[in-house]
DNA sequence: TAGATATATCTAGTATACAAGATATTTTGC
DNA sequence: GCAAAATATCTTGTATACTAGATATATCTA
């Protein structure tokens, strides 16, 4: 008897109750609870998402294993978990590519981030104390001394932790998940259009326009300011299409 | 010369140029196009989807590999493939366990499947044609009648058929697997309350409200009649909660 | 008997070897 | 010289062996 668990019944003597849930005991008991895997999968997403890798660019699970001084195995699953986010295209028998930028993606992107960031910005002011008013405007005070200096990296790095403390003071955290999946590709996308500033400037206002309208307590002028602000963000695909015809897959129609 | 790939400049004596960009050529060459991983993950994937492998269940790569007659690395790949979608958690050296359904998940996953069948069911609305919207009608019928067949499975099916389509007619597929990810969680929590009837009739006429807005070619009101049919995915997690503690894991606080 | 320790045996992470197919190069035949 | 077949070598998919750590069981000590 004793503290029989409330697992499915099973013969006492077994050499070993074939285990329980984990009841958050072990986890992390690793070195920086990362694997060999894990690392490389870092690695190479962000290669990726940076346009360090190029579309079309082979991934070969040879070259990486020697490179990173470790077996194909663990290698091996990094890229499986990239194919699994469409960033690497694994062709059975003959090779594994970065992944080209597929064109509808872009589209259903745009869109479906917007709806998302609504959700979140309506939610936020609902929700947001005094304090965290104050925090999203530090985020954008900091975000402005980015943009200063020029460097549009941080300008950029800045915009996502802007965009991020939406979904925190949400409590959508799941939601933002959601965003930076889709928002890969587009990323990727914008590294090839990343040098155009001048449009620094308006983002920062449009910014403003929406924390204006949260501190206001108006969800609804908010998340009409959120949407205009990302409605901003327009696809130049015929040119840029053209520019490299190959980083891009056309998949299927597009329109309006 | 001759025609000259537009690669980076290689040496032209290499055993092998490493590859092209592999321009739809051979992928599906194999049988079904689908590895024993593949497969297992597929199996899986449903067995956890429809609660047969209940949270906390051990996931052993071991059975699996006598069970479907391969060896640990097929089998492995896949517990990867799940981990990425949460079904599965994996403690490093001691085992895999099915995963367990996060309540914070559930309640995003309602507000962001609803924002994201909006503007599907808006876009539908814009671009259906004659055909599309007939399409509508008999999807509907059939779903009643899996409806009055009582077989509840069916009926869930044809539901999931009948949201699909206006992804479809909207251009949306990206989305919709967006959605269906989103889904994944609140579909198994909905397998533990599946045998309370009743509500078929109520979500046959929520549907028969959206087409008809849509045939009016109202989209504000489809989405609004969208938006309302998906608010009565009510959770009553206090009571589930309750029925089965170890189903879930309050991973942060969620209120109203 | 109760608690601490030791041991056995499970687990996932990794390394390595081989198989099957795809692609590039070479060779052959004319 | 050119096209088709043969070959070499690359790729990913899979099987197997080993490692290290975690957990359950058994043993020891008081």
């Amino acid at each position: 008897m004793i503290q029989q668990q409330p697992n499915a019944g099973r013969s006492k003597r077994r050499r070993r109750a074939p285990s329980q849930p984990p009841s958050g005991s072990a986890r992390f008991a690793q070195n920086g609870g990362q694997t060999s895997a894990d690392l490389i999968y870092e690695k190479l997403h962000n290669a990726i998402a940076q346009m360090q890798l190029r579309p079309g660019a082979p991934v070969s699970e040879l070259s990486l294993s020697s490179e990173y001084g470790v077996s194909r195995t663990p290698v091996r699953e990094a890229i499986q978990r990239l194919a699994k986010e469409k960033l690497v295209e694994i062709v059975p028998k003959s090779g594994t590519f970065v992944g080209r930028i597929p064109v509808s993606a872009l589209v259903e992107a745009i869109v479906a981030r917007r709806a998302l960031e609504q959700v979140n910005v309506r939610k936020a002011t609902e929700r947001a104390t005094a304090s965290q008013l104050l925090q999203f405007r530090a985020l954008l005070q900091h975000q402005k001394e980015t943009a200063a200096t020029g460097d549009l990296v941080a300008f950029h790095r800045a915009d996502e932790t802007f965009h991020a403390y939406f979904a925190t003071v949400a409590g959508y955290d799941g939601i933002w998940e959601l965003i930076r999946q889709v928002k890969l590709q587009l990323d990727r996308y914008r590294q090839l259009t990343l040098p155009q500033t001048g449009r620094t400037e308006m983002i920062l206002d449009e910014h403003c326009a929406i924390i204006d309208a949260m501190e206001a307590g108006d969800s609804n002028a908010a998340a009409d300011a959120m949407g205009s602000h990302l409605d901003k963000l327009e696809l130049d695909l015929a040119v840029f299409g053209e520019l490299w015809p190959d980083y891009f897959i056309h998949d299927k129609e597009f329109e309006s």
